[in-house]
DNA sequence: GCCCCAATAT
DNA sequence: GATATTGGGG
């Protein structure tokens, strides 16, 4: 039923209390006129190890929206080009679960885009990102479904291959509302090979506390997806909430060393 | 307008 | 190679 998702969406908007506070994680993305500042006062350190970008600006939380920078004062915003994002498998993560949450079904980029509730993606990302995770899900069933075949999905996927993959997607049987799938851990015991772009320090071992989805309601569960996320309790302690926001990292392009890309860093790993 | 898919461009 | 953008169609 279409009511009661609208319903819980409404209601989970009505009842938050204020952005920020639910949701710290909220990644923002740099503007680009910190971009152009960056790009200038650029170090030298092209593989950095640690922190590369000094916080002279404190990111707003909710301001991100808006790149609309007028460094120059003279482009209209909207034309501005974007850097390309970068999908970490950290905020891939954060997009497969969206997608598990909404169900198949309600999975169209704008619904993930809104469930993500990432600052500055936009549904062209979501679109353009979605349509690639198709293909590689259904490559998936075709060649390494059945078993014995061998059909191994390649290595040419290790994006989506860093996420685990919610059962339901792999066959599409007559209901999945995916009421609870559980954004379980990613086992990342490994290091994936975009983990030179993740500072080290950044690993740090999460644990889900199981006892908090015991009995989700419609309009807590949406809190909770996004508290999951930022595995954070749901919004019983604000107080304690590290509220560093993230900062965007535009790194330079090591192996062309003219690009800037848009690294969306999230301060804990999913 | 949003969505999907494929193709093409950067 | 990874994303972005565009175009055709529902």
């Amino acid at each position: 039923m279409r009511e009661e998702d609208s319903n819980w969406f409404s209601k989970w908007e009505e009842e938050l209390p204020s952005p920020e506070e639910l949701i710290p994680l909220s990644q923002s993305l740099i503007t680009p006129d910190l971009a152009i500042a960056f790009d200038l006062h650029r170090r030298n350190n092209s593989e950095n190890t640690g922190q590369p970008l000094p916080q002279t600006t404190p990111p707003q939380p909710n301001s991100s929206a808006e790149f609309a920078g007028d460094s120059t004062g003279d482009e209209p915003a909207r034309t501005l080009k974007r850097p390309r994002l970068v999908w970490t498998p950290q905020l891939h993560k954060r997009f497969v679960d969206a997608v598990a949450h909404l169900g198949i079904k309600n999975a169209v980029p704008k619904t993930i885009m809104q469930l993500m509730s990432v600052d500055g993606l936009t549904r062209e990302n979501v679109a353009s990102h979605l349509q690639k995770y198709r293909l590689y899900l259904k490559r998936m069933q075709s060649g390494g479904g059945g078993g014995g075949g061998g059909g191994s999905v390649g290595d040419s996927d290790h994006l989506f291959a860093s996420s685990p993959v919610p059962p339901h997607f792999l066959h599409p049987t007559s209901r999945q509302s995916s009421d609870h799938f559980i954004p379980s851990f990613v086992p990342i015991s490994t290091q994936h090979p975009a983990a030179h772009l993740q500072p080290p320090s950044q690993f740090l071992h999460r644990q889900i506390s199981a006892a908090n989805f015991n009995s989700p309601t419609k309009a807590t569960e949406q809190a909770m997806f996004l508290a999951r996320q930022s595995q954070q309790q749901p919004v019983f302690r604000p107080a304690s909430l590290h509220v560093h926001s993230q900062v965007a990292n535009y790194a330079q392009d090591l192996e062309s060393g003219a690009k800037t890309v848009l690294t969306l860093f999230p301060t804990r790993d999913d």
